[in-house]
This record gives structure tokens, C-alpha cells and sequence, in this order.
DNA sequence: ATAAAAATCAAACAAACGTTTGATTTTTAT
DNA sequence: ATAAAAATCAAACGTTTGTTTGATTTTTAT
């Protein structure tokens, strides 16, 4: 007859708080007197279950990164036009960024802090290898001339700029946008706008005139 | 026959060197400690100046805030095309962004967090109004049948969303352009880079086939 | 049923934090 | 020259931090 806990879904529950907080304030500025408290165990547990306050976090983001990879593997051996590869993986990354938005907002602050080396390589490496498979998605429409010679790598540089920057300075985008609550930013209808965005700007960027 | 401070510019020098480790570490990893050693001034200096941590970061903003607001404005007054008013706008932030980054580290990262809402507010509104001018470009050529009906808002938060990412995720960004050194992604040649990719991701999103 | 193992907890730990104090030096003004 | 004001400093302040301890409860296995 417990309140919440089954049994050892403590830690579980230790991982979600850690999302929520850490995306909130920022890993720093979260204590691991506030995290034990929001997940309702006691304060040692932190070190018990992950070692330290940082096995915390490296453990969240190893358990929450997100396995996005494999629906571009399959993606890259499908014979589909290259346009409707690239239509699927804007989809899924607007999708993948705006429901995710916290936990993207944690790596994202990660890779800018750059302090913690070990987390900044772990996140890089996995995106990057991702961002190949995009990058192949366009040399391949390049090939077959469907698409122009532009520069492949910033623009897979824009498109996650443009969806990181919706989820970072979500004040400023809100306010451009002309969004009084900053939570409706991340309503359907706006994700299926940045979606629509997203197509016409690399369509008219990479498509050749003739198709 | 004193070392380097030839009055009280070690309130200057305090300035710096805030902009500089807060880029660098964030606001909360900075100790003031850190920040007096580095200024090489005393610890107590720092509440005697500005009060306190907070506002020492406060005044680092505000001085730092960069005026840029006048060109757009001139712009917005001119008589050349609007196209030409967009490349200047491109060419400006892209030397605003990689050449001032230690700074839009700084803001961006405050942005981000959202924990000191005066911040957030003081950032927004500044910004906001640039867009604003850059939004009147865009308007003026789609009026003058010159630009395509495009989201403007969102073709905005592109533009501000790739640089952003080019300074917040420098080393995802790093790895992409197969840049080793993280600081070489900051070169003159990778400015350019990025001054004609954001040219011609506009161009085609914008200008109408006839022209 | 019982003993070993795992999990949980309150309490205390040393270290680092931002800030304040009060004495001392330097500058300014008469 | 001298007294008031400003600037500087070492030291200590009270908190809060992440982590550890050692006792206690719960679970597991025999």
C-alpha cells in the first residue's frame, strides 16, 4: 500500500525528474537536494543509484537519447525520391524537436557550455552521424540532378538551427510570432507552420527549376 | 609604475572579464572568485562596484548590448532594392554573430534558461525590434511583386536560428564542416561561407522566378 | 525461519559559494 | 599639510553545495 513506488522505479523516476529540472534550470543551478525532493526519495540516493550528481545527468541522457537513427538507415536504402526523403526527415525532426523540446533543450545548453567534454562528444558524435544520413539524402539528389549544388552542410546546418532555435529562445520566436503563452509556440498548428516552412525553404533552395 | 590598472578601469576590466568566463562557463559555473582573479582585483570589489554577482552580469549586458538597430534603420529609409537591403542585413549579423560571439553565448544562453525574466525581457525587446525592420525588407518586396509570399516570420527565424546554432553549437557545427579546430570554424573563410550560403538559401526562398 | 544482501534514511561532512565587515591605503579637496 | 572621501584588501560571515557515513529497514535466497 505505497503512495507511487512499486519497487526500484525510484531511479526511473530520479531519471524523469532530472529531464524536467535540468531543462528548466539548467544542470548547475538543480540541486540534488531538489531533484531528490521532486522525485520523492531520499537525498543519497543520487549517489547511491547513479555515483554523483553528473552520473545522474550522463545516465538521463544516455537513457533518453533518442533512436531517430535507424528511420534514416531505412530511409537511405529506400528508393523513394530524394525530395520525399528529406520531406520524412523534416517531419520527423520537427516532431522529434517540439515534443522532445526539454530534454533538446538540455543537450542543447551541453553543447554550448562545452564543460563537460565527455557529454559534448556523445552528443556530437550521435547527431553527427545522423546529419551524414541527411547528407546523403542530398548528395544523392545531387547525382541524379534533381537537385542543385548548394552547400550541403550548412544547409542541414539550417534546418537544425532553425528547430534548435525554436526551442532556445523561445521568448524571442514567441514574440515574433506574436504568441502571448509561450507553451502555445509548441502547439500542433505551429509545428505543422515550421514543417510547411521548413519544405518550402529547402525546396525552392534545392530543387532545380525543371522538376 | 603600476602593473596594468592605470585607475578604476578595473571596473572595465571586470566587465571583460565577466563577458568573456560567462561565455565561456555560464553564469552560475563562474564564481566571483574566479572572476576577481582573473580581473586581478579583489574578491569584495565586485559587490562594491555593482552590488553583486547578478549585478555585475546586469551591467555587463547592458553595456555590451550592441547597436545595431541604426543600420536597419537607415536601411529601412533607402531606396535600394530590397533584396540589396537583405544581403546587407546578412552580411552585418553574420559579423555580429561570429566576431561578437562570446557575447551572443552569453544572451542566448540567458534566453535559453529563462530564470531571470528581466533578462529575458531586456534581450527580447531589442531584438524583436530589429526583426521588426528586417520583417518591414521582406514586406516591402513582396508588395513591390518582387519577393514571393513566403512565411516571413518564420524565414526570419531561420536566418537568426542558423547563426545562433553556429555560435551556440559550435562543435557539432565543427564536426559537420570537418573544421578539427574549434575557433577555425570562426575564421574570415567560414564567415564567408556563411554569408553566401544564407544569400543563396534567401534568394531562392524569395525572389520570384522573373527576376 | 533466518541470514546475507540490497535499499533506504537521517545526519553530518568538508568544500565552495556570494556577501559583508572593518581596517588600511590611496586619492581628493581644502 | 591635513582632513574627508573613495578605493582596496584580507579575513570571516552564514549558506548551500555534492557527497559520505553508519544505522535501520526491506528484500532476497536458503
Amino acid at each position: 500500500m505505497s503512495d507511487t513506488c512499486d519497487k526500484a522505479d525510484k531511479r526511473q523516476k530520479l531519471l524523469e525528474v532530472a529531464e524536467s529540472l535540468f531543462a528548466k534550470h539548467g544542470f548547475e543551478a538543480v540541486s540534488v537536494r531538489q531533484l531528490a525532493a521532486e522525485a520523492d526519495v531520499n537525498l543519497s540516493m543520487v549517489s547511491y543509484y547513479f555515483g554523483s550528481k553528473d552520473g545522474l545527468f550522463q545516465e538521463m541522457i544516455k537513457s533518453k537519447f533518442p533512436q531517430t537513427r535507424s528511420v534514416l538507415e531505412d530511409l537511405a536504402q529506400s528508393d523513394i525520391h530524394p525530395w520525399e526523403k528529406l520531406t520524412i526527415t523534416i517531419d520527423m525532426y520537427v516532431d522529434k524537436f517540439f515534443l522532445g523540446r526539454a530534454f533538446h533543450r538540455v543537450i542543447m545548453r551541453e553543447m554550448s557550455l562545452q564543460q563537460r567534454p565527455e557529454h559534448v562528444n556523445l552528443i556530437r558524435e550521435h547527431m553527427a552521424r545522423s546529419q551524414e544520413l541527411i547528407r546523403g539524402f542530398i548528395h544523392e539528389g545531387q547525382k541524379k540532378g534533381l537537385f542543385r549544388y548548394v552547400d550541403v552542410e550548412l544547409t542541414i546546418a539550417t534546418l537544425f538551427g532553425t528547430l534548435s532555435s525554436a526551442i532556445n529562445q523561445g521568448a524571442l520566436t514567441c514574440s515574433m510570432l506574436k504568441e502571448t503563452n509561450l507553451e502555445a509556440l509548441y502547439s500542433d498548428q505551429n509545428r505543422e507552420r515550421y514543417k510547411q516552412h521548413l519544405k518550402a525553404l529547402l525546396h525552392a533552395h534545392l530543387m532545380t527549376a525543371g522538376v
